[in-house]
RNA sequence: GGGUGAUUAGCUCAGUUGGUUCAGAGCGCUGCCUUGACAGGGCAGAGGUCAGCAGUCCGAGCCUGCUAUCACCCACCA
C-alpha cells in the first residue's frame, strides 16, 4: 500500500483527474435515446476574468449537471462567452490609447480588425479558469455571440422582427452615455442617490423694469438651452405672469411663461426652468406646448454652439462656471442641498444624459404577453418563487426596447438607406425609407422594389452605422446555441433546458427577454426551471467590486483551497435568491473537510484484512446503522436536488460525513490497536465510502474521483465522475437507530464525567450497567477506557473506586471512579435532576389532561406526550433508587 | 409613491405540513487533550423572551393583523 501524505493536497490531483475526464469524453453530449439534462451557461464577458459571482454560478450548474449525470441522464452543459459590446468596445478602446491611436483616427473595419485580434489574445481565458473550477461543460459547443452561427441568428430575427412589424426606428429621449457616446437601454442604467446643489436663478420678465420670476434647478448648465418656464395652472402666485415672456440669463433669450400641470407647486420656487433637449420631462412639455429643442450638448457631453456660452467645455466644468457667471451677474438668488437620483451609465458608471435621437426599437408588448403567462402559471418555475412579482410587474408595465448601440464592436444592423448626395452622414430623418435585409444584395432587391427604380446599385446604398444591443444576441442563446434557427435537430432534442443559473439582477435584461424570444421562435419555454442567485458580497454587505478591492482573487483561492474547497465554500453559503456574505474562512472549511475525507482514506487503506477473524455483533450493528443513515441522507439529497436546495445539501452530506461516518462508524467498525480488520467490515466500509463519494461528487468532484480510485483497484473507465447513483439505499432502520443513539449517550455521559472530575483519559473507569445492553461492550471509545462490569448496583470492589450514578437515555448506570467523589454533592446533583424530570412531567400530564388535545390533536402526538411521560416518570424513580444506595 | 424580502446564540444563517429534546448548525468563545487517520484534529461546555404588540388554535419560531427597524427592486423628483 502506497504511503499517502497527511494533508490532502489538490493541486496536481485535480489537473490530473480534470484531464483524465477530458480525455475520456465523459463532458461530450450528442443526442441519444437518453432522457436529456441541458443547461446553457449565461455566457460569461469575452473580457471576463474568473469573479466570485462566476464560481457561485457555475459551481451551482456543475453540482446540477454532475448530479444529472450521475442519475444516468444525457448531461449536456453548454459554454459560451458573450462579444459584451459595450464593455470589450470600451476596453478596447483603452487599449488603442494607450498605444495613441484614437478610435477616431480609425476606420470601422481597421477598428474591429484590432477588437478581433484583441479577442483572440484575451479571449477565452476565463474558459480555463472554469476548468481549473472543475467545469464539466461540452467544450466542443463552445458558442460566442459574435460566431458565424450566432451572428446569422441575430440577423435574421431582426429581419424576421421587421417583417413581423414590430421593429421601428423612431426620434426618442434615450438614455445616452457621452462616455462610450451611445445609447443605452432603460436597464443599462442605474440610478442612485446622490448629493446635489439646487440653485436658484431669476429670469427677468420681458416688458418690465424689475420684475422676476425664480427657478431652481440642479443642471444650470441647462439654462442655456431653455425655451420656457412652466408653472402651474392653479398657482396663485404666478397666474400674473403667465403667458408673458422672460429673458434666459445671461444670453437674453427670450422665453414664455407656460402653464402645466406637470409642475409640482410645493418643489422649489414652483417654477420650472424647461429645457426639452435635456430631460425626458422637460422634452414631454415641450411637445404639448411646441416648444424649440436647444441641444447644448454634444455627443460627448461637452457644451455645443448652441450653447453659445463654454462652448466645448465638459458638462461638469460648464456647470461651475456657469453658476460662477450667474453668480456673478446677479442671477443667482440662493442655494440649497438636495438628495436626489441620478442615473449612471451600467457600464462606463458616467452620469447619463438624457438625449433625443433616432433609434431603433422593439415593439415589445405583444411578445411580453405568452412570457407573463408561462411565469405566472408555473409554466416556468422560478426560484425562489418571489422574484414572479418583480417579474409580472415588469412584464405588464414593459416598454419598447431601444436596441441600437452607437457602437461598432457587435452586430451591424441589417438595415439600408439610400445614400444622401448632400452629406456623408446619414440621415436623421425617421421617415427615411429603409430596407432591411439578410444582405446587402437583398437590401437592394428590395430598394427597385420599393422605389421603383431599377438603376440603383450597391453604391447607392448605405448601411446603419449602429450595432445591435448586446442582449439583443444574449435573448436568443437558448436556441441560437444549438443553431436552431437553421437546424432544429439538436435544438428538438436538447430544447427546452432544464434550468437557467443566473444572477436576479439581470431578470429584465436576460431571462425575461429569452423567455419571450422563447415563446416567439420556437412557441416554447426556453427552459423549464430558473435557479437565480444572489449577489456575492463583502462581510460587510458591500458588492464585490475591483474599485473597492474586496474582491478576493478567484484563482488564488482555488490555489489555496483546492476546487474543491472554494466550490464548498461557495455552495455551503448559497441559498437560491439570497445574497452571500462571502468569507474566505468558508473555503478553509471546505479545504479542512477535505482533509477529514482525506484521513478517512488514510485510515480505511491502513487496515490490513485477516480473513479468518470474525465478524462481531458489534460491527454488524455498526454497518446496519450507518447504512440507515445513509438511506435517510440518500432521501433528504434527492429531496434538496428537486428543490433546487443545494447549500442544504451540501450541509448534510458535510455533517453526515464528518460526526456519522468518521466519528461514529469508523470509530466501531476500526480494529482494535495492533490487530486487523475481518473481511466483512473492511468490505462494507468500502462499499459505504465509495457511496459517500458518488453522493459527494458533484459538490467536490476531484477529492471524491481521487479517492475512489485510490480505495480498490479499478478497470479503466470505472471512474466515479460516470458511475451511475447508488439505487440500493433502502429505507432508514428505526431500531437500529434507537439503539445506537443510546450507546452515543452513554459514551457522552462517560466522557462527561471524566471531565467534571478532571480524570486522565489514560485512567481506566469501571462502568456499571443496568440491564444489559451487551452492545456496549462492544464500543470502542478512544480515550475513554472503560471496563464493563455487569453488578447489581453501584458496589465498586477495592482499588476500582468510588461508584457515581448517571442517566443515559432511559437507563441508570454507574461508574467507579478512582478518586472520592463528594456524596452530598452527588445527592444534590441528582435532586434536581428529579426536580427538572417532575417539572416536565406535570407539564406533559397538563397537556394530556386537556380534553381538547386529547381529541383534536393526532393520535400519534397524544401517544408521544404519553411516552414523554412514561419516561419521565421512570427517570425519577431511577434516580430516586440511587440515592437511597448512596445514603 | 408602488412592490418584495428580512428580523432566531457574539457573527452568518437553517428551521419544509403548526405537534418527539424544537429552540438548531457552522464559525467564534471557554476548559481539557503531543490518542494509534486527521491540531487543517478530538472531547466537553457556556450563549437566545425566535424584533414588538395583538389575534386564531388544545398547541405558534412557523398562520393572521398591526407596529418598529433594515435591505433590495420598480417608478419619479427641478
Amino acid at each position: 500500500m502506497e504511503e499517502l501524505s497527511k494533508r490532502y493536497v489538490p493541486g496536481e490531483i485535480e489537473d490530473t483527474w480534470y484531464k483524465h475526464w477530458m480525455n475520456a469524453g465523459y463532458f461530450r453530449s450528442t443526442p441519444d435515446e437518453r432522457e436529456p439534462f441541458t443547461i446553457l451557461i449565461p455566457p460569461p464577458n469575452v473580457t471576463g476574468q474568473l469573479h466570485m459571482g462566476h464560481i457561485l454560478n457555475n459551481t451551482i450548474q456543475d453540482t446540477l449537471i454532475r448530479r444529472a449525470r450521475q442519475e444516468g441522464k444525457n448531461a449536456c452543459w453548454v459554454p459560451g462567452m458573450d462579444h459584451a459590446s459595450i464593455a470589450t468596445e470600451a476596453k478596447v478602446v483603452a487599449l488603442l490609447r494607450e498605444q495613441g491611436i484614437k478610435k477616431s483616427d480609425l476606420t470601422r473595419e481597421e477598428f474591429l480588425a484590432h477588437a478581433w485580434a484583441w479577442k483572440e489574445k484575451y479571449g477565452g481565458i476565463i474558459f480555463n479558469q472554469l476548468q481549473k473550477l472543475g467545469a464539466s461543460c461540452d467544450w466542443e459547443r463552445s458558442a460566442f455571440t459574435m460566431d458565424e452561427i450566432r451572428s446569422d441568428a441575430v440577423i435574421s430575427i431582426f429581419v424576421d422582427l421587421h417583417k413581423k412589424g414590430r421593429l421601428y426606428r423612431g426620434k426618442r429621449m434615450v438614455n445616452w452615455d457621452p462616455s462610450a457616446q451611445t445609447v443605452l437601454s432603460n436597464e443599462e442604467v442605474i440610478y442612485e442617490e446622490e448629493k446635489a446643489i439646487l440653485f436658484k436663478v431669476k429670469y427677468k420678465v420681458v416688458g418690465t423694469k424689475d420684475q422676476w420670476i425664480t427657478i431652481a434647478t440642479t443642471r444650470p448648465e441647462t439654462i442655456l438651452g431653455d425655451t420656457a418656464i412652466a408653472v402651474h395652472p392653479d398657482d396663485k402666485r404666478y397666474t400674473a405672469l403667465q403667458g408673458k415672456k422672460v429673458q434666459v440669463p445671461l444670453i437674453e433669450r427670450e422665453i414664455p411663461i407656460i402653464a402645466d400641470s406637470y409642475v409640482d407647486i410645493e418643489f422649489g420656487t414652483g417654477a420650472l426652468k424647461v429645457t426639452p433637449a435635456h430631460d425626458i420631462n422637460d422634452y414631454e412639455i415641450g411637445k404639448r406646448h411646441a416648444l424649440e429643442v436647444i441641444d447644448v450638448l454634444n455627443p460627448d457631453g461637452t457644451m455645443s454652439p448652441a450653447a453659445q456660452l463654454f462652448v466645448g467645455l465638459d458638462r461638469d466644468k460648464a456647470r461651475k462656471k456657469m453658476v460662477a457667471a450667474l453668480e456673478e451677474a446677479g442671477y443667482l438668488v440662493g442655494t440649497e442641498d438636495l438628495i436626489h437620483n441620478v442615473g449612471r451609465s451600467e457600464r462606463t458608471r458616467v452620469i447619463v444624459e438624457p438625449r433625443l435621437s433616432l433609434q431603433w426599437f422593439v415593439d415589445t408588448k405583444a411578445l411580453a404577453d405568452p412570457a407573463l403567462v408561462a411565469v405566472m402559471e408555473n409554466e416556468i418555475e422560478f426560484y425562489p418563487e418571489n422574484l414572479k412579482n418583480t417579474y409580472r410587474h415588469w412584464m405588464t408595465n414593459i416598454r419598447d426596447w431601444c436596441i441600437s448601440r452607437q457602437l461598432w464592436w457587435g452586430h451591424q444592423i441589417p438595415a439600408w438607406y439610400l445614400k444622401n448626395e448632400s452629406s456623408k452622414a446619414l440621415s436623421t430623418d425617421a421617415d427615411e425609407p429603409v430596407f432591411v435585409a439578410h444582405t446587402a444584395l437583398e437590401a437592394l432587391e428590395e430598394a427597385k422594389k420599393i422605389t421603383g427604380r431599377t438603376d440603383l446599385t450597391l453604391a447607392d446604398l448605405q448601411q446603419d452605422e449602429d450595432v445591435l444591443d448586446t442582449w439583443f444576441s444574449s435573448w436568443l442563446w437558448p436556441i441560437s446555441v444549438f443553431n436552431g434557427f437553421r437546424d432544429k435537430k439538436e435544438l428538438d432534442y436538447y430544447y427546452p433546458s432544464n434550468v437557467l443559473v443566473t444572477g436576479w439582477d439581470i431578470i429584465f435584461l436576460w431571462v425575461a427577454r429569452m423567455i419571450m424570444a422563447g415563446y416567439e421562435w420556437k412557441g416554447e419555454k426556453p427552459f423549464q426551471s430558473v435557479y437565480f442567485t444572489g449577489m456575492v458580497r463583502d462581510q460587510q454587505r458591500r458588492k464585490m467590486s475591483k474599485q473597492l478591492g474586496n474582491s478576493p482573487d478567484a484563482l488564488g483561492l482555488i490555489e489555496q483551497f483546492g476546487a474543491d474547497g472554494v466550490r464548498y465554500g461557495i455552495m455551503a453559503s448559497a441559498p437560491a435568491g439570497g445574497d452571500i456574505l462571502f468569507d474566505e474562512k468558508l473555503c478553509e472549511l471546505g479545504r479542512n473537510f477535505c482533509n477529514k475525507v482525506w484521513n478517512a482514506l488514510r485510515l480505511v487503506t491502513s487496515w490490513e484484512v485477516d480473513t479468518r477473524l470474525a465478524h462481531d455483533e458489534g460491527r454488524a450493528l455498526a454497518i446496519r446503522w450507518i447504512k440507515s443513515r445513509m438511506a435517510e441522507v440518500d432521501t433528504q439529497l434527492r429531496s434538496d436536488y428537486k428543490q433546487f436546495r443545494l447549500s442544504e445539501g451540501i450541509t448534510t452530506l458535510y455533517s453526515f460525513v464528518w460526526n456519522d461516518f468518521c466519528s461514529i462508524f469508523l470509530e466501531v467498525i476500526k480494529p482494535t490497536y495492533g490487530e486487523a480488520s475481518d473481511q466483512k467490515s473492511y468490505e462494507a466500509t468500502q462499499e459505504v465510502f465509495e457511496d459517500i463519494c458518488k453522493l459527494l461528487h458533484p459538490y467536490m468532484p476531484f477529492i471524491t474521483e481521487e479517492i475512489w480510485h485510490k480505495l480498490r483497484d479499478r478497470t479503466a473507465g470505472d471512474d466515479c465522475m460516470i458511475a451511475l447513483l447508488p439505487n440500493h439505499l433502502g429505507s432508514a432502520d428505526k431500531d437500529v437507530t434507537g439503539l445506537f443513539n443510546h450507546v452515543l449517550d452513554v459514551k457522552t455521559s462517560v466522557l462527561e464525567l471524566r471531565n467534571q472530575h478532571q480524570l486522565s483519559p489514560k485512567e481506566v473507569m469501571y462502568l456499571v450497567y443496568p440491564s444489559d445492553p451487551e452492545l456496549i461492550k462492544l464500543w470502542n471509545t478512544p480515550g475513554a477506557k472503560f471496563v464493563l462490569k455487569k453488578l447489581a448496583n453501584a458496589e465498586c470492589n477495592e482499588g476500582e473506586g468510588t461508584g457515581v450514578s448517571f442517566l443515559a437515555g432511559k437507563y441508570q448506570y454507574y461508574a467507579a471512579l478512582s478518586i472520592s467523589v463528594d456524596k452530598e454533592a452527588e445527592i444534590k446533583k441528582m435532586e434536581e435532576e428529579i426536580t427538572y424530570y417532575e417539572g416536565f412531567v406535570k407539564s406533559v400530564d397538563k397537556k394530556l389532561g386537556n380534553e381538547k388535545f386529547v381529541a383534536n390533536a393526532h393520535p400519534d402526538v397524544v401517544e408521544k406526550e404519553r411516552q414523554k411521560k412514561a419516561d419521565g416518570l421512570l427517570k425519577i424513580e431511577q434516580l430516586k433508587k440511587s440515592i437511597a444506595q448512596l445514603n
